[in-house]
DNA sequence: GTCTATACTCCGATAGAC
DNA sequence: GTCTATCGGAGTATAGAC
C-alpha cells in the first residue's frame, strides 16, 4: 500500500491502524475509540476522518491487518511444529494464545458484528485465506470428511479462543499464569482434542 | 433481599438486575449501561441511583446474581448426567453455553475487572462458591492432585467459554448451528479433555 | 422512591481555515 | 493532510421537587 507522504513522521493511514492494535492489546474492544487512537499518536480527532470516512471503516482496516497478520502468525507456528498434522493443528492454539495477548485483535475483532455493514475487499481476502489456512491444516489431519474437518478445526479454534480470552480477562491470575504458560495449554488441549493422533 | 414496597410494579432493585440480564443476553456487556436498562423498565434514568449508588455497583450484583444461577445451572445438568465423574464435569461445559446464551452473564460479565474495585460480600461469596463447584465434580474425576485438577477444570471452562462466547459473537453462522449443537459439541470436547475417562 | 432537569464528559462526525 | 472549532447524541451522576 503506498505509504502517503507527509504527516507529523509520514504514514498516518498505517500509524492509525498499528496504534488501533495497542490500544485494542493494552483496553480491549470496548474502549476502542477513534478518538483514543488519535490522541495516542497525538493527532487531532478529525485527522483519522481523512484516512477512513468513519469508525467502523477504521476497524475494518484493523480487523483485515488482523486476519493478515494471525495467518502468518499460524503458519509460522504450524511450520515450527513440524511434520506431523495433528502437532502442526495443534500449534495453531499456542499462536492464536500469543497473538490475541500481543494485539488485542483476535476473532470478536476480526468477525465484529459492526463489520457486516463494511464492505471491504481486502478485509474478505485475508479472512477467507485464514478460514482456508485452518481447515487445510485440519483436512491434512486423519479426518474422514469435510464434516468432520470442520467439526476438529472449531474445537480447536474454541479452546484457543477460550484461553486467550479467559486469559485476557484476567481469570488466571495465578504466579505462574504467563502467556507462554496459557499458550503451552491451549497446544496441549488442541492436540488432545484430536481424534487422529497416536 | 427484602423487596422494597413501591416502584411502578414492586421491586426496582430486583426489576433492574432482571432487566440487565435480558439488555446483556440481547446487545452484551459493550453496550450495556444504567440508562440502557432504566429505558427497558420504562423507568428515569435517575431511578437506579437508588438503588446503586453507581454503575459498577449494579453491575456487581449482576454478576453475583450470575455467579449463583450458574451454579445452580451446573449443579443440575451435572446432576442430570448421573454418575460418571467425567461425565459431570463435561455437562457443565453444556450448561455453561446454555447460560450464557440465555442470560448474556457468563464469565466476563461475573468476572469484570471493573469490579475489583467494588467490595460486595454477595458477590464474593458466589463466586466463590461457583468454583467450589467446578474443583469439587474436577476432583471427583481420576485426577491424581490439587494441580491436576485446578488444570482440568480450566480446560473445561476453556473450552465452554470459547464455544459459548464465539457463538455468542455469530462465529458459527452456519444453518444447523443451534444452542443445542454448539453445547453438544462443547460437552464433546470437555469429555476428550478429560484424561480419565475409560 | 421516583420524577424532571441539569452539569459534565466523551465520542462520532463535519465545516472551514491554513 | 492536518488543525481548530463545533454540533449533536449518549452516558454517568447529582440536585431538588413531589
Amino acid at each position: 500500500m503506498g505509504a502517503n507522504r507527509a504527516y507529523h513522521h509520514g504514514d498516518l493511514r498505517a500509524a492509525l491502524i498499528s496504534a488501533s492494535f495497542d490500544l485494542l492489546a493494552e483496553q480491549g474492544l470496548q474502549r476502542f475509540s477513534v478518538a483514543a487512537v488519535a490522541r495516542r499518536l497525538e493527532v487531532s480527532s478529525a485527522a483519522p476522518y481523512r484516512h477512513f470516512p468513519d469508525r467502523d471503516h477504521l476497524l475494518s482496516a484493523v480487523s483485515a491487518a488482523a486476519a493478515h497478520d494471525l495467518n502468518a502468525a499460524i503458519l509460522a507456528a504450524a511450520d515450527a511444529a513440524g511434520d506431523d498434522p495433528a502437532e502442526r493443528l495443534a500449534a495453531t492454539a499456542g499462536a492464536y494464545v500469543r497473538f490475541v495477548t500481543r494485539t488485542g485483535a483476535g476473532l470478536p475483532v476480526i468477525y465484529a458484528a459492526e463489520l457486516y455493514r463494511v464492505t471491504d475487499d481486502a478485509r474478505r481476502e485475508h479472512t477467507r485465506t485464514l478460514m482456508t489456512t485452518m481447515l487445510e491444516l485440519g483436512a491434512a489431519t486423519a479426518t474422514r470428511s469435510y464434516e468432520e474437518t470442520v467439526l476438529l478445526v472449531e474445537a480447536t479454534i474454541a479452546v484457543a479462543h477460550g484461553y486467550a480470552s479467559l486469559y485476557a480477562e484476567g481469570f488466571f491470575a495465578r504466579n505462574d499464569s504467563t502467556v507462554d504458560a496459557i499458550a503451552g495449554r491451549a497446544v496441549e488441549a488442541a492436540r488432545t482434542l484430536n481424534p487422529g493422533r497416536t
